[in-house]
DNA sequence: TAGATTGTTAATCGATTAACAATC
DNA sequence: TAGATTGTTAATCGATTAACAATC
């Protein structure tokens, strides 16, 4: 579901058969995306301050089948105990190990306008490992003003920036009139991973993805059912 | 799919055998996702004066299969002209039909920030029939000014904005501790859905859907293909 | 112990894909 | 006609679910 899958192929790999997935196999697409959801409800759980969660809790949260969240996750180990549920932190830790995504990841934004400054100054990225290292922005009165303790630079510096700061991902929060220019840029510069907040449909090569927030289509898809 | 999706029951309905659906049938949780993302693709192609669109353009832009999306397509009726394509405007107006959101369907606000500007004055909501009818904002010197035309408003005028206009969708833009106390008085005139751009965990009762917003999943999981 | 919840099996259903005839 | 692309079939794979023993 709304999901926004990466790609339509899945390459079937070499040990890729069944049971439990060896190190260095690739996660399938749903496997990956569903380990994601599970990590943002944890650390917003853990940021309330509760100690262990059930299967049946996070169903409610995801919208994810409580037997398939057991199963997703007991095929990684035995993170759970029985009659108690799962430890907040521990599973927190085994996801991010799962997924590769220990680690702290640059970002930079594109856009100093209300959504740019939106996204400078909350945490959405920030609890998650994601940090932006830099906002670029066209308007020459904008550069040099901070954001969330980010400064504002002129466009002309994004290639130095990605490759000094081995930024992995760039988030759009520019007009959808700016929107392919900045993408072109970022391929330009190596970047391999694209937020795109505009509406812009953006043309990319095949090695890039590019992920489209579309909270209209969330929308649509929710007013369906209630309607029907 | 990442998608976020609705309940994880999809009731058995009786006449919800095979084939092709009849009227009053259900559509799957999965194809009423994919139709809502051919949507958002489709409209944005004819912003940019695109006439006919093949099913291996959409696969691109949407991550979905093109095989599936002619699949999907082809279950309703026979839209696409063969060696041509799909021609926009009539494939809007057919999906339209399909998900029942061809009308005009209100929608109310929450903070006057950053956020809350920057959705005001977007065409993001405007372009998929959703209206913004109010915005609401706890701070007395926010209320009164205009975003993207619609006036902020006081809480207390909520409950009468929900009836009068008839709001079906209540957007969240307010900070994580603020987010719960406003579902609830969303639950409470009456709304059933509810789109969450906060971190907060919202308890609603069942009939209530919530979705929650959430770049950095997203992100996790894009980055989790790129590191793989 | 009693209650709760995991881990796992087995059975079903829907998604995915390749392939290709039909036809614009 | 030649090239492109739909509509559809058939085969496979993964998701979903109910059920329940294991065990905290």
């Amino acid at each position: 579901m709304n999901e926004t899958s990466i790609s339509e192929q899945t390459p079937a790999e070499p040990g890729d058969i069944d049971g439990p997935l060896g190190v260095g196999d690739r996660l399938s697409l749903g496997v990956a995306a569903r380990l994601s959801r599970y990590l943002q409800v944890l650390i917003q759980a853990r940021k309330m301050g509760r100690e262990t969660i059930s299967s049946q809790e996070l169903a409610e949260y995801t919208h994810i089948n409580s037997t398939q969240i057991r199963r997703d996750l007991s095929g990684f180990g035995k993170f759970g105990k029985r009659g108690v549920g799962y430890r907040v932190d521990s599973l927190v830790t085994e996801i991010r190990k799962i997924l590769h995504t220990s680690g702290q990841h640059n970002i930079a934004l594109f856009g100093a306008g209300h959504l740019g400054q939106a996204i400078a100054s909350s945490d959405i990225f920030a609890d998650h490992g994601f940090r932006i290292v830099a906002i670029f922005d066209v308007d020459p009165d904008a550069v040099g003003q901070k954001h969330g303790g980010v400064p504002v630079r002129a466009l002309s510096d994004l290639e130095a920036v990605v490759r000094e700061d081995e930024v992995v991902v760039g988030v759009l929060a520019v007009p959808a009139s700016a929107a392919q220019a900045v993408a072109d840029q970022l391929v330009e510069a190596g970047v391999k991973i694209i937020f795109n907040y505009s509406e812009q449909l953006l043309q990319v090569p095949p090695e890039v993805t590019v992920h489209t927030s579309s909270p209209a289509v969330d929308l649509l898809y929710a007013l369906y059912f209630y309607l029907a």
